[in-house]
RNA sequence: GCCCUCAUCGUCUAGAGGCCCAGGACGCCGCCCUUUCAAGGCGGUAGCACGGGUUCGAAUCCCGUUGGGGGCACCA
């Protein structure tokens, strides 16, 4: 049975980076029909919050991606938020002291530093193994010192490697690694612990994380063959390092950067499925001639060992495009509720009779749903808050204009039934006939003064929906 | 500095020795359609980092160089 886990830390705001590293997860779980963990790595009281965590919850929910164990889901190794775990590390610290794993040192940074300066070698060389071999003398005397140890892991005197499930066989010298600090003076567990330790009692087979965390695997390796031989686990997980989502440059996407926040393109109206869509294409592929596909057809097709070893960038444009391919192919009525969703967020009337028959109209036009909330604003806002766009106005001045507008006012003052075909022919024969003008100056004026933008929906349609009274009082207005 | 890692169009990628004088997508540029903006249709632009091997044959394998990224904490 395959067992993935994603363990985030509640700290900032989710970020699509951290996301897709969730995605593959998830994904590679539910293409081999084995379990999804969710774990909270909230050990860092001092950065976590309680709203990062909220957040990184909805949203998993919000892109579908749902987990088998976890916090709010419980499971059979719970707690799985590790600030309620912390009896369950000191009793593992125990056993690994006991079995001489682990031991006491003493030495602080300037100690070791100058170990290495009066040896000849870079000082910058870290931890040098020191006080593995301290006598009882001298524990005694640094106690007396009133001085608290931490608790170091002995890493073994091998090479460590591995067959990493996403670059191949990585392997590092002996000695290249450092023992390392495993627990505070005060018996607090440190990451390096903590996350191995919760990965072997929930029996992780498959440990899929960002690239960052490759050297630090060697460490956690020796970590687990120690924790095989005191009896809390009976097996080293398999490793895979997925790669960097970089925003411009060659800079790894940061939480700082605006375009890294998840939930910010839930805000502009970026549909789950296209923003799913696009975070795959980082770094995975479905096939040679096809980007576009569902969740349920990622599920289907994914698999660990296809994802790409190299960084790949994050790039706004191609997400917009998917996003818009997506939104493309919703149902017309389920991309109207959605849109009546975004509606309502902006503060104007979801008008169920107004959306019917707008929605259409800007499904095709739009890359996200809150663009398509500013192409329907003509016809969702109350008739006294209607504004015509500054930038729009300024475009469309002069002589020309009034008199297209106020040939376009007379013609449909007359006209029989309010439709769009027959305003169609009432502005053809009134402007395009009668006044000569070419269609495109005939009727940049109207779509300003009726949508006040000179970007909208179709505009015959548009006025057909806007109605007689609402219509003819624009055109009017922009004669004043 | 030491260790690790990556390397195909501007970007995301397909490619696991001959199917590739390298395919798709986004972008960009034309044209068509057209009441705006789109969408759609058609066409175009552009790439195997470099140098050595191995092989009858290399984008694909090996070595090196260069370049990019990451790590070397009592943070996670």
């Amino acid at each position: 049975m395959i067992r993935v886990r994603f363990c985030p830390s509640p700290t900032g705001n989710p970020h699509v980076g951290l996301i897709r590293t969730c995605l593959f997860n998830w994904a590679y779980a539910r293409h081999v029909g084995g379990t999804f963990v969710l774990r909270i790595e909230d050990t860092d009281a001092a950065r976590d919050s309680q709203q990062s965590y909220e957040q990184l919850l909805d949203s998993l929910r919000w892109l579908g991606m749902d987990w088998d164990e976890g916090p709010e889901v419980g499971g059979p190794y719970a707690p799985y938020r590790q600030s309620e775990r912390r009896d369950i590390y000191r009793e593992v610290v125990a056993k690994l002291l006991a079995g001489g794993h682990l031991y006491e040192s003493y030495s602080n940074a300037a100690e070791i530093e100058a170990r290495h300066r009066a040896a000849g070698r870079d000082p910058k060389l870290g931890y040098d193994n020191h006080d593995r071999s301290l006598t009882d003398e001298q524990t005694a005397a640094f106690r007396a010192e009133g001085r608290e140890p931490v608790l170091r892991l002995r890493m073994p005197d091998e090479d460590i490697s591995w067959t990493d499930v996403v670059r191949g066989e990585v392997s590092f010298a002996a000695r290249s690694v450092p023992d390392y600090v495993v627990a505070r003076q005060n018996g607090d567990p440190l990451y390096p612990l903590v996350n191995p330790v919760d990965d072997a009692l929930m029996r992780i087979t498959h440990v899929l994380r960002g690239e960052d965390l490759l050297p630090s695997t060697p460490r956690q390796i020796a970590l687990y063959r120690a924790l095989i031989d005191v009896g809390v686990t009976d097996a080293v997980p398999h490793f895979g390092h997925l790669p960097y989502v970089m925003g411009q440059g060659n800079k790894k996407l940061s939480k700082r950067d605006p375009e890294s926040r998840l939930l910010a393109y839930r805000e502009q109206g970026y549909v789950p499925e296209g923003i799913v869509n696009y975070l795959a294409l980082l770094g995975w592929a479905i096939a040679d001639d096809r980007d576009i596909f569902s969740l349920q057809e990622m599920v289907e097709a994914f698999d660990i060992g296809d994802v790409n070893a190299n960084p790949a960038r994050f790039d706004p444009k191609k997400c917009e495009a998917i996003n818009a391919t997506h939104l493309r192919m919703l149902a017309p009525e389920d991309f109207r509720d959605r849109l009546a969703g975004y509606v309502v967020a902006a503060g104007l009337a979801a008008d169920s009779e107004v959306l019917d028959a707008g929605a259409p109209l800007v499904q095709e036009r739009i890359v996200t749903l809150g663009q398509g909330v500013e192409m329907l604003r003509f016809l969702l806002v109350p008739e006294p808050e209607f504004r015509v766009d500054e930038a729009a106005a300024a475009k469309q001045v002069g002589e020309a204009r009034r008199a297209a507008v106020a040939a376009a006012l007379r013609a449909l003052e007359g006209i029989g039934e309010w439709t769009a075909t027959a305003i169609e022919d009432a502005l053809n024969a009134a402007l395009v006939e009668g006044l000569g003008l070419k269609p495109r100056n005939a009727y940049g004026p109207i779509r300003v003064a009726i949508t006040g933008r000179t970007v909208s929906p179709p505009l015959f349609e548009s006025m057909a929906i806007l109605g007689p009274q609402r219509s003819l009082a624009r055109l009017a207005a922009a004669l004043a």
